[in-house]
DNA sequence: ATAAAAATGTGATTTAGATCACTTTTAGCT
DNA sequence: AGCTAAAAGTGATCTAAATCACATTTTTAT
């Protein structure tokens, strides 16, 4: 029967390969949790003490404004990294919930943790080093798209990168993620 | 004399330390280059060659769409490192334009270098992670100002959170970077 | 199976901000 | 200092998208 942990392992060396003794003292830092559907894994105002990595699952990642009115930041799901970065790398109060749309079951990793298993393994913070480039250059092009293309574009656009992602979830979550409203982007022709 | 140098080891150590060993494998695989103000750092269409980090003066990065306009991603100046982050990753042809807004001075550094000092000097590595989830937090920052702020908030939080860049770059830039149009911007009142 | 709750669709109206057109001010250059 | 070009201000008009209001459809829970 396989570890639980191997889909992790897989994860990780798809960048920088390991020794199963780098291995064996990575994977005790991580711990397993499993949330149910509506249940939250971050809430606004309380301190973040973990990021997250998806086994299966999906959640959004959202700040809710002074007019109560929902902001999503992140649609995550199966091998995605999810927290309220700031406040865990800050370790101060959150101001992002994160909830979860499917039933979902996660890793999680405090930052003592990973500082520690970057330090004690080049190739973890190498990882991180890429993974974190990466979403920097996904967050370029978000930023870019919400300067340069319309509402509707940017509909088109996720129609086109990201379809399974428009099945999975509510249009009302997807309008909130392009900066749309819902009865906007519900007269867009699909 | 100083070594010129300095202050880009300063800048590494500001988050990990490195021994006088390690400086002088590092040091070499960064080179110096000088340009003037309007000169371009980077063009789209071209390749991406390098990452750069600016000794001093001031750039923007900035994308310009089918219709012309101009589109800015970034203001970087002292310290601030830049790039066609994705072009350069990727190895690809860039859709982004660098050029100085007034006369600087940067250290630069190929792809091939910077995994090379990466995987020999560990504290290189985990110094880039370190950079490149600052750069994401910021950016998630920036996406979250878009999704939730009228301009005019933009542009107040803009001028209480860098006071120091609206003196030293053309209104219309600042309105460029926002999101407004620079008629817009004029009518705020700062 | 049925009630309640979400999600979605659609018309009517409003509005933040874009665009256009032109003037005034400021900064660079020789 | 004087000339040129870029930057900034301002009125008038237009428009993409928000908001409001309500109907319809689809899910979810019991």
């Amino acid at each position: 029967m396989e570890n639980k942990f191997h889909s992790l392992r897989q994860h990780f060396e798809e960048l920088y390969s390991l020794t199963d003794e780098e291995w064996d003292f990575i994977e005790p830092h991580f711990h397993f949790k499993t949330l149910k559907k509506h249940q939250f894994l971050i809430q606004a105002g309380q301190a973040v003490n973990f990021e997250y990595w998806i086994i299966n699952g999906l959640v959004k990642a959202y700040h809710i404004d002074d007019k109560g009115k929902e902001h999503i930041l992140q649609f995550a799901m199966e091998k995605y990294w999810v927290s309220d970065h700031c406040a865990f790398q800050h370790q101060e109060p959150g101001t992002i919930f994160v909830d979860c749309l499917e039933d979902s079951e996660f890793f999680y990793l405090s930052l003592e943790d990973r500082e520690k298993i970057c330090l004690a393994v080049p190739a973890v913070a190498n990882f991180f080093r890429v993974k974190s480039n990466h979403g920097y250059i996904n967050l370029q092009k978000r930023v870019l798209s919400l300067l340069t293309m319309t509402a509707e574009d940017r509909y088109q656009y996720l129609v086109t990168k990201l379809p399974a992602l428009i099945q999975r979830v509510p249009k009302k979550l997807i309008a909130s993620y392009l900066g749309v409203s819902r009865e906007t982007l519900s007269r867009f022709n699909s």
